[in-house]
DNA sequence: TATATGTTCGG
DNA sequence: CGAACATAT
């Protein structure tokens, strides 16, 4: 009897450097790949239209390089606790092999379904292939999870990292099988045409041009809002076009820009593994502290947010670019974020859920400690209250004004970083761009924010270090 | 991966 | 006088 494996694709739509999909070739005779539409999970963030093209799209780009190689992918819809162990039985499968997954949906769907294949005998064998370090191998002297990212940082780097595989130049799926059709799953609320092109080969070719282009300089350009100093390869390791590895091995290279790229996907299985130990989920347990906090209920004040009216153009332009574009650069992202939190004091939730709804690299563990470290409500240790000032971002970071003339038409006429205060222009001039005025003052919400993270002790730290409750 | 404010120092 | 630096929050 030839030996059959079912290699189950999730967050890892790639053949190269897939440690589950080579060892499913490697241990099995025949081997099934497919993956699972489960309408429940579709249907998370509102459907996070952006993200569901994205994947469909990427998953047609996968048919086709398992197809080159010789199996024909399975598109299966349902609960993957029923769907996958009905494939095992219907393709007489031996295992099945997956990337391990560590959020808290994922995690539970698969040990449910490792259960009940087990009651058939067949294992579910988990592999790394989504963290260059998987949340559980890096813990601190005493054996618990680091909190604090500098020394998490530290052992990260130390710790030897393994190569990338090559993937495999066959995979033999079952004879006369045919790939299954691609659903359609509907349009983004994006402009596709704004949007990265999907697919593991279109994500490889970003990673070329990316670490033979702006690596170089990205400890200089990453904050820039008005170029592209980032590499805009988030939503290529959201889906696993690229794994973390292949990533960083490519990047490995001398200089502070790779230093200061590499030290990002740091950031990212640090987050991967604050979600896995529950630290600090905003869902559930949040700080002691936090959920003291007083946010104030302004659904209008939510709504100017939402759209890019607040009246302070880097901000406005950020929440547009969102929209437009389904991705928004890290630092346009903070000031966001600390807009919300500070300025606004509507719960950060609020945000990180719209951001959720947006961002075609959405990923619980990276939005939500993103999301944190800007509230002030998560592990980060810093022993004061940060409120970006709008102002200062923007002409720190957009220093001519081009980001903001770029996504707020109304502003174009406004030359230079005066862009960035439009409310210091005549008065007359003002009104006429039929730009906003601002919602708050800046200065008099700095104050307000900073009360009120004090009057719910979150401007304190050492308190509830290591404190459940 | 911060801001605001005060101080110092060179042009 | 503004940039650069130091320091408190």
């Amino acid at each position: 009897m030839p030996r059959i494996a079912i290699a189950w694709f999730r967050r890892d739509l790639r053949v190269q450097d897939h440690p589950a999909l080579t060892a499913a070739v490697e241990e099995a005779d025949v081997v099934v790949p497919v993956f699972v539409l489960d309408d429940r999970l579709l249907a998370l963030h509102d459907g996070a239209p952006n993200r569901r093209w994205f994947m469909r799209e990427s998953l047609v780009a996968l048919r086709d390089e398992l197809a080159a190689r010789g199996a024909a992918l399975r598109i299966l819809r349902g609960d993957s606790r029923s769907v996958v162990p009905a494939l095992v039985r219907e393709t007489h499968a031996d295992a099945v092999y997956v990337t391990r997954d560590v959020s808290g949906t994922g995690r539970h769907r698969d040990h449910a379904v490792a259960e009940r294949l087990a009651r058939d005998g067949v294992e579910l064998h988990a592999k790394r292939g989504q963290y260059v370090h998987e949340p559980d191998e890096l813990v601190t002297g005493d054996g618990a999870p680091y909190r604090v990212f500098t020394p998490y940082a530290r052992a990260w780097l130390a710790r030897p990292r393994r190569s990338p595989l090559a993937a495999p130049s066959r995979i033999p799926g079952p004879a006369e099988a045919r790939p299954d059709d691609v659903p359609d799953l509907g349009p983004p609320t994006a402009d596709p045409a704004l949007m990265p092109d999907p697919g593991e080969p279109a994500a490889r070719e970003r990673l070329h041009t990316w670490v033979d282009g702006g690596l170089a300089t990205y400890h200089e350009t990453r904050n820039r809002l008005d170029r592209q100093g980032t590499s805009r390869l988030s939503q290529d390791l959201r889906f696993g076009l690229l794994s973390a590895t292949e990533v960083v091995h490519a990047a490995d290279r001398p200089g502070p820009g790779p230093e200061a790229f590499i030290r990002e996907l740091a950031w990212r299985d640090f987050y991967a593994q604050v979600l896995w130990h529950q630290l600090d989920a905003t869902t559930s347990p949040f700080r002691p502290a936090a959920r003291a906090m007083r946010w104030r209920d302004d659904r209008e004040a939510l709504e100017a947010w939402r759209d890019g009216r607040t009246g302070y153009p880097v901000v406005d332009a950020a929440m547009r670019q969102l929209h437009a574009t389904g991705f928004v650069p890290n630092r346009a992202r903070m000031i966001v974020a600390s807009f919300l939190a500070k300025d606004l004091l509507i719960d950060p939730r609020l945000g990180e859920a719209e951001f959720m709804r947006h961002l075609t690299d959405g990923d619980p563990a990276s939005n939500d400690g993103g999301w944190q470290w800007s509230a002030g409500t998560g592990t980060d240790p810093q022993p004061f209250v940060r409120v970006f000032n709008p102002v200062l971002q923007g002409t720190r970071f957009d220093p001519d004004g081009d980001y903001v003339r770029r996504w707020v038409p109304e502003l174009r006429a406004i030359e230079g970083a005066a862009v960035h205060e439009p409310w210091t222009l005549q008065e007359d001039v003002h009104r006429a761009t039929g730009y906003p005025g601002r919602i708050v003052d800046h200065a008099a919400a700095r104050e307000r924010a900073l009360a009120a993270f004090a009057e719910a002790g979150l401007d304190r730290r050492e308190d509830d270090r290591g404190r459940r409750d």
